[in-house]
DNA sequence: AATGAATGAGGGTTCATTCAT
DNA sequence: AATGAATGAACCCTCATTCAT
């Protein structure tokens, strides 16, 4: 279900001021521009030159720059709701690892990470960045947190894993693989090689 | 002898078109003016924004803008030479591991190559880019590749390293150690530690 | 009736690529920073200098390099803008030579050619070129070109003009004219001269 | 003799200021690098873009830009410079033009200057040039013209050529029938029968 | 809500010219 | 004489952002 964003944990948060990276209702042909915006920017973003300017965005979206300035107030904005389905789709895989009883989840949450990372190159920068800019950003990298935190611990007590690796160690070095895979020829062949990499790095030992 | 480029035997050699990061001779003041440029341009690309713009530069450096294109013609080519001592120090290090008996040569290049790139942030750049624009930061790529390649060979020879593992590979997982372990808080902390993951990963079997 | 362009029949167009010289509407404010500019252009035009710099352009319309830009992609849509007065007073002249029962439509169209040209600095540009950068200067161009032909048609049935001479000639015939009274001292005296010379060594025989 | 330039008619002139396009002696040296300049500089006049930076000029010629500045101290020197050969040519011709006996000087003059023009792209500079800059610039000019002035007037005499029509206009004429071969497709066709226009636009009656 | 015109700072790059070596 | 490093004005053009319509 990785849709429930909306309906998540946080039960009655004052309303913040942060912008969403998915408003709640629009109206029909503001969604439809939004769409196209978002359709556009990923286009752009997954050019080789990857730039992403607001005035050729509008342009190619088919809309006014003030429309997208309207939707996505900023970069950051505009890169996390482009991020938002490779993003939840992480939290999905992490929670379901969490949820499974086997030890094998952290290969999961790997595997899954860098493919999506591969896919959608917006999601490297939320991995990446300090600080989420959407209040939903931010309700997911806590869920993502919280699910790898378990995902850990179990993996952990299974003896698969280092005392000393904590969450925000699996956001780095995920950020790091897909920064690893990227910067050489080849995208396919050497994620698999580097995932095992990591994950035996990750034992415990040596 | 890892300072010998500029020893190579030709004297009257065909100028060659590709750009050289370090000029063999210079003018006293010309000389004095791209030290100048490259510590201005050193500053500007470890501060926190790190963009590098050609006419802050020259300003910051003291010269006219015409003179930064001059020593630099493309920003490539000024990243090679700000990149150039500590991509001479890694080829060092990896020159010496792989002249070392023992066996544990992959991981001073690694502690090198990734403490470098903490305090160089033109090297990281130089790693990432498929090609070089200078000749001798091909020359230094390549002996740097050699160096690792025979590294690599010992190591996997006394069983610490497993068959799959290309210098290629080395070069793409430094980059990516550095991307990890700048994305986050703390730079000293997780180095070390995510060292040693590689290096465990690395290792054979599983 | 010359200048029915904008009486187009297809209300709503795909929208082409190429640049026109007029756009079709335009906001009021639009329509004025439009002719500000194009009346600065003429006058840094008219200039014994004679070059046109976006940005000084810009200042001296007083409005933004960028609006300029917007309306004028490139300096060869901004000579354009520049010349269609004149090309169009020039094509309307040829088509009225070209109705006219008289064979001295061809005096007329030489006359009215080399004066616009004197008058405006662009329409040399424009006879120069091989190729019109806007669409409108093209649809121009081409009725110029039809309607001299008509001219010539009829001044050859008359026994006026040689049988070797086509529409293209008229054109670099009118712009090499131009050049000739232009690159010495007096403007009127040697026009009337030299359009003369032209007419009468386009008779036929020798 | 096209080269008696030094050996002319003004016998001892106060020595000028002005800059001469051919310096008389030169140390050996001196004369190899000036003649380099030269070649570079026509080979960059002819390339399609036909622009003339000093900078590009010095390093094709492979000297340094002070050397071309201390033979060439401005671009209207150079020009002449390149444009002397032709020059010469072109007066050699209306000379012996204006020697022979037969009325047909006109058009050997004509023909001739297009055909250079269309060879050397710096003589329509200088044809189209209002006042030379060097001295010996001028007095070629001063030849031609005294030149097409005797051709005129044998041509006039024999009813050739109507009675308005000064040297002067033989130069501009000239001058605007290169740019009228110029600005269209083919070089070769058209120029021959623009010459026959000309001539016989140049005769008298209509 | 949407539009898109306008802005102008900002960064890029060239090149004529000077001058110390 | 020759060199070529340095200069910086001058242009080029883009693009984030604002705001009137």
């Amino acid at each position: 279900m990785p849709d429930d964003r909306s309906a998540s944990s946080a039960p009655a948060e004052a309303p913040s001021a942060a912008p969403l990276a998915r408003p709640a209702r629009l109206r029909a042909d503001a969604a439809r521009n939004r769409a196209q915006v978002l359709e556009a920017a990923a286009a752009q973003l997954a050019a080789p030159d990857g730039d992403l300017a607001m005035n050729v965005l509008a342009r190619t979206a088919g809309v006014g720059v003030g429309t997208v300035y309207r939707h996505f107030p900023t970069r950051q904005v505009l890169l996390e709701a482009l991020a938002a389905d490779g993003l939840e789709a992480l939290v999905a895989a992490a929670e379901t690892a969490a949820a499974d009883e086997c030890s094998a989840g952290l290969e999961a949450v790997l595997r899954t990470g860098l493919r999506l990372q591969l896919t959608d190159a917006a999601l490297g920068a939320v991995l990446a960045a300090q600080e989420p800019a959407c209040v939903d950003t931010r309700a997911l990298t806590e869920r993502l947190e919280s699910a790898v935190g378990q995902v850990l611990d179990r993996a952990r007590t299974a003896g698969d894993v280092r005392d000393d690796v904590a969450p925000d160690d699996v956001r780095r070095l995920l950020y790091g693989l897909a920064r690893a895979v990227s910067c050489g020829p080849g995208r396919l062949a050497p994620s698999a090689r580097y995932v095992d990499v990591l994950l035996q790095g990750l034992r415990p030992h040596g």
